[in-house]
DNA sequence: ACAAATTTAGACACTCTTGTCTAAATCGTC
DNA sequence: GACGATTTAGACAAGAGTGTCTAAATTTGT
């Protein structure tokens, strides 16, 4: 066989392709199987392969599982912080947006292949690479909870909202909208649409029943700071 | 101390206290290490018996982490309902009951050591025993779910709530007096006294706006209409 | 088409682990 | 103190997995 008229198998790939092929193949079976139960030639076979690329790519099994971790990281941050540049600034009906935002957050950045992926390395092995999940620590959630803070303090300063706290009700937006898949995601499922989209509905009722503007002696305070300062 | 004749170890332990010693130490190790890393000897070690008392006392690796976590789930389910049991039926101040409450319940039941060592196996090795980690699902989060929101309901009965479906708000309340410590969870960490404590009074106080007992849900929602309008 | 770089299959040494076995030591109980 | 049951230390076979090495095949760049 000396072109490509393998008969039914993948065409050849490049160097940076096996290099993602083999990355991605750790994931899955360093999800699966842990890092101590995962196995090199298991790797190697689901991302088609020899054994030896993966030891020419990256030179040991630790070097490899820190490579899974990184890359995880990047491509899920980017994904959270695509999503909340869609953050509705400027609602119309601001339940069904903030349901809708909160749907798209699940779908595009929990839910998906690399969320659940990266959240089982995490819980699984976080403690034996602690500057590595530091590291995740500080540019995922971190940033995370500070960005969505910002956009609560805008609706709120927008007057769509009565929120003393941004950071706190950052954190509890994201606590409420996945109330309901918690265990679903503690023993590794994946939450059908509908599931999504129930807790996101349920979450969201109960965020705007707290946190609506209404009348209260807090936000009459800080209206009259706001308006003296 | 009639028989500790032992000169500076501890005293010999029962045929029934080592078999206790063995699932004590294996869930520590099956824990740092997941199951495949986990390994015979060093439970043993930790355990203060030989490798062979292992064996005679578990048939092999797979069944003494199967009674690993039917000893942790039910321990932990212990823990849960006896704590339940402390829920405030006739609170005198609602808010500092159920702080009060969620503290317990965070201190009993989900920070301690069975209630992080049996979260943790189930976050790693869920998947790979879905009819040990199914039983543990009826048993634990089900009924755990169900007689919270019974108390609830009683609470709303007495008067003291409002609440549209208890089920739903026993999960957010859990999520909420949670929300805060997600993240320590996930790295396998113990948080703080102080901070289950400010977890659980924003989660209280969150949870308490949206819904104490006030005038009527129609006139929330006309302010959120206005609001957005 | 040719040269350099990459990939492949396979063998290999080495380590680690599981689970068994044995004989001696220790324990609980009478 | 003596007997039966349990525990212990250690050796052991069998298997699995990591990481290295080599020579041949393949791909890539020019």
């Amino acid at each position: 066989m000396k072109l490509g008229v393998s008969p039914d198998i993948f065409p050849p790939r490049s160097h940076e392709a096996k290099r993602v092929s083999v990355v991605d193949a750790a994931a899955s079976v360093f999800c699966r199987q842990g890092f101590a139960g995962a196995n090199i030639d298991l790797i190697a076979a689901e991302a088609g392969v020899s054994r030896q690329t993966v030891y020419n790519h990256h030179r040991d099994k630790e070097k490899l599982f820190v490579a899974v971790v990184r890359d995880l990281t990047e491509r899920c941050n980017a994904g959270i912080f695509a999503t909340i540049a869609t953050f509705p600034d400027q609602p119309g009906d601001i339940e069904a947006d903030l349901i809708g935002f909160a749907v798209r957050m699940n779908r595009n950045c929990i839910c998906n292949r690399d969320g659940r992926f990266l959240r089982k390395l995490i819980q699984a092995e976080g403690e034996r690479y602690p500057e590595l999940f530091a590291e995740w620590r500080e540019q995922g959630p971190g940033r995370t909870w500070s960005a969505l803070a910002a956009r609560f303090a805008r609706l709120a300063y927008a007057g769509h909202l009565s929120i003393d706290d941004p950071d706190v009700a950052a954190r509890q937006f994201l606590a409420l909208v996945n109330a309901e898949l918690q265990i679903t995601f503690m023993l590794g499922g994946v939450p059908t649409e509908n599931e999504v989209l129930q807790s996101a509905t349920n979450g969201v009722h109960t965020f705007l029943r707290a946190f609506s503007k209404r009348p209260s002696t807090a936000s009459v305070k800080k209206q009259a700071a706001l308006a003296s300062a």
